[in-house]
DNA sequence: CGAAACGTTGACCGTTTTCAATTACAGTGG
DNA sequence: CCACTGTAATTGAAAACGGTCAACGTTTCG
């Protein structure tokens, strides 16, 4: 959802580009003009400030699908270091061009408005998820949050251990989860898809 | 900061007023008719989803200063129930004359679309504070975000059981580790002030 | 003054992490 | 076609950590 809001959004702006980045690679840097916006197609690619001692803060990690420096847009440097985490492919999108057509056409600054208002809300919802601090009802919350149809169900895409990660869990705690919502009739598993018996 | 730029982006929008609802009363409910964007002048209110199955969901959690609804901007309809948790005061802005104007006025819908991109950044970094395991260096990230000058310092206004919340702790995990942390020579204290040594 | 909320500490318990080992599985090259 | 290699999935056991409960001191405010 998330991939074809985006891509419609800028399928108008010329000069993006997907480029490759190694692992430990910088995408852009703290201070560095404010050239791009991105969008993640393979790997994951960290924020990461710089502080006053020296040391440094990550601020997020934009993983396969997810957009970031978003605030390109509206800032003429970037307010943090990009890095890759793993051999990443990154969707660039030049901000130029795109900041120039925001101040004339309303209806595209209102698409923008609406594409992180969308990210906004499913952000809260993630954050609700992980405070909830029981593994398995946690595992739960994420399951009836992204299934669909009746009754609800989903493909799960990545790999477990990915999605750990997004749960802030280890990967054992997630397949402990499972086994022990599975046997409790929560929920029914069939290779890598999930179904939710209506009660 | 928050606020300030809601309060600033909304100040030409009449209609505005506060509202107070009790616990458990409904701001809003599900299928409702999207009239108003809101923001909490105090207390909490919650976004709760009925699933197809008959149980609920919650979405998000809104605090004061924390606004909410933001999506009826751009839908006919609330897709979820807002729910006062306590006594609460809303700020309600009537998003029917915004939503005209709005796509007319390219710079307001510029800065609605700046407004939302800065919620996201504040988001994500939320979320990957809350992904860090130990409470100390949960809390640790988080003064370290929230501090500022050299020595990076902050003043905390809200009562710790609440930032506990916002961490995702219990007040007591909280006390502890700012009382690890304050033994371990990572910050230090006085009254309410923190203050981070650089090393 | 008294009530209510906040702050603080201690002890115990349960869950998750951690570490380690094993199995399944896909892709690769002999 | 099959061994080989790396990654993901799975299970087990022990330790660590935070949650919970309980008690008490402190501050705030009507």
């Amino acid at each position: 959802m998330i991939e074809i809001m985006f891509e419609q959004l800028f399928a108008g702006i010329s000069g993006a580009r997907v480029i490759a980045y190694a692992a430990d690679e910088a995408v852009f840097r703290q201070g560095g003009p404010a050239e791009a916006i991105f969008q993640v197609q393979e790997g994951a690619v960290s924020m990461v400030r710089h502080l006053a001692d020296g040391s440094l803060l990550t601020l997020a990690t934009a993983s396969s699908g997810e957009t970031f420096a978003e605030a390109s847009l509206f800032a003429e440097n970037y307010h943090c270091d990009a890095i890759a985490r793993t051999r990443s492919e990154v969707l660039s999108i030049p901000s130029a061009a795109l900041r120039l057509r925001l101040n004339d056409d309303a209806v595209l600054a209102l698409g923008v408005a609406r594409f992180f208002a969308g990210q906004v809300r499913e952000l809260r919802t993630r954050l609700e998820i992980q405070r909830i601090r029981s593994a398995s009802e946690r595992v739960l919350a994420w399951l009836r949050w992204r299934a669909r149809g009746t009754p609800p169900c989903l493909e799960v895409a990545d790999a477990w251990s990915r999605i750990a990660t997004e749960l802030g869990l280890t990967p054992e705690a997630l397949y402990r989860a499972l086994k022990q919502l599975e046997k409790a009739g929560a929920i029914a598993r069939d290779g890598r898809a999930i179904v939710l018996p209506l009660h």
